[in-house]
DNA sequence: GTGACAAATAAGTCTGACTTTTTGTTCCCG
DNA sequence: CGGGAACAAAAAGTCAGACTTATTTGTCAC
């Protein structure tokens, strides 16, 4: 994603970014420049970089005659794409799904009913591709070009809402889809009654009907939920 | 907030960061490191680790031979909380409210339905008195002190609804809350029925009735968006 | 015990030399 | 005239070492 490692401190927070989001450094935990540099075997100038990254993540607190010490969880950054995608790698993998998929379903039906109202000609179109897209790769073991769809769909939908805070979800509402195809249990086909409400979500934009792209997007949603036993009872 | 300028490269971001994130320096724009350090006189060191923060917020691109370059709107990691301050110290203050406003309706009537399952006996105690003190406060020009109990109550609920990524939105949530107090139009005392919303909010927490938790948050943030003019005929 | 003072420590800063990558130009040959 | 290869320049990247400064901790006197 993105450059991943483009320079030598990249290559370092690469290392210690998933090592300290995956909790092996507890809070609290004190780590000391020059060690840190030897260990990776960079200069101290790369290093501090590193740990610059890190603190305006907030992973961090860098303090003089201390050192740099982690910061609790609650303090991190969790928006951070780089932080999402080291959780999403390490060993708290399905609390960071779930937490994800809760926030989709506040985020995606809302985005949907302003994508009705906002959406331009082009983005109508191509939802309704992806929609196809999904239909014709629903049977038949085709995850991986149904995924893209999928990732697609929901992407345009988070970008026609107009709003940029949602529009920049795409990229983790793609993680999350295709972690689900990837590492959770999706042998079979998608459900067909997800297809459909796919379908009927971009029927529903394009029509400009608000009230009922929200309603079916809290559908799909819902049925995100239900996949990782969060339940509504 | 949090501890600002507690560097020299953190006085350099608090200069650069407001004015990349204000439009100063067009997409494209090239700038060099060299020239920067010269321009706020710090050494070459200092400048790369801010350029580094800068590089992590996806606000600029460095690279070898041409530069360091501002890189569009579109990719800025909207989420990143000193990115969102930035923004809000600056010239396009009112678009980033509306979209922060827009995200609080969505994500804070799901998080209210979340807290009325989760919220801890302590939590619950919590939302009370903030809800009190709102009351308390909600005649006779005690803005401050009604905003002190707002913002507190939305921190509560967000956190109590057991998602951590909805309680990272807190601080953001407190900052439009403030921005509305401070700087728009907020003369007069809160509006009665927005206060008695509050306080049924906190009895449907308490009772653990999700849904009607879930619906009266929802009433509360279409009348923030009302406020804005964001309508929804 | 409390206060001030001194020492130790680790981050912070600066400088200068060197390396590496990328880009743009030039020049030669087809 | 066009295209490709070699070359030169520019800017970021890297490193090493010396020095500064803030903060903590320990000690000693009162």
């Amino acid at each position: 994603m993105t450059t991943p490692g483009r320079g030598l401190h990249g290559h370092v927070l690469d290392s210690l970014g998933p090592a300290i989001t995956a909790g092996e450094y507890p809070p609290g935990s004190v780590l000391r420049t020059d060690e840190l540099a030897q260990r990776f075997d960079v200069s101290r100038s790369v290093m501090r970089e590193a740990v610059r990254v890190l603190e305006s993540m907030h992973l961090v607190e860098s303090r003089r005659r201390v050192g740099v010490t982690v910061r609790p969880k609650s303090e991190w950054n969790v928006y951070d794409p780089q932080v999402i995608r080291w959780r999403l790698a390490g060993a708290d993998r399905p609390h960071q799904l779930r937490s994800l998929t809760v926030l989709r379903s506040a985020v995606e039906p809302v985005a949907a009913g302003l994508a009705a109202r906002n959406a331009s000609a082009e983005q109508c179109a191509e939802l309704t591709e992806c929609a196809i897209g999904m239909v014709a790769n629903s049977r038949g073991h085709k995850l991986e070009e149904y995924l893209v769809h999928d990732m697609a769909f929901h992407r345009v939908i988070l970008v026609a809402s107009g709003n940029e805070m949602f529009a920049r979800l795409g990229d983790v509402v793609a993680e999350v889809l295709a972690g689900r195809t990837h590492h959770e249990v999706m042998f079979e086909d998608p459900d067909p009654a997800a297809v459909t409400l796919h379908v009927q979500v971009a029927e529903a934009v394009r029509e400009g009907d608000a009230a009922r792209a929200e309603k079916l997007t809290r559908e799909i949603t819902v049925g995100a939920l239900q996949e990782l036993d969060i339940l509504a009872p």
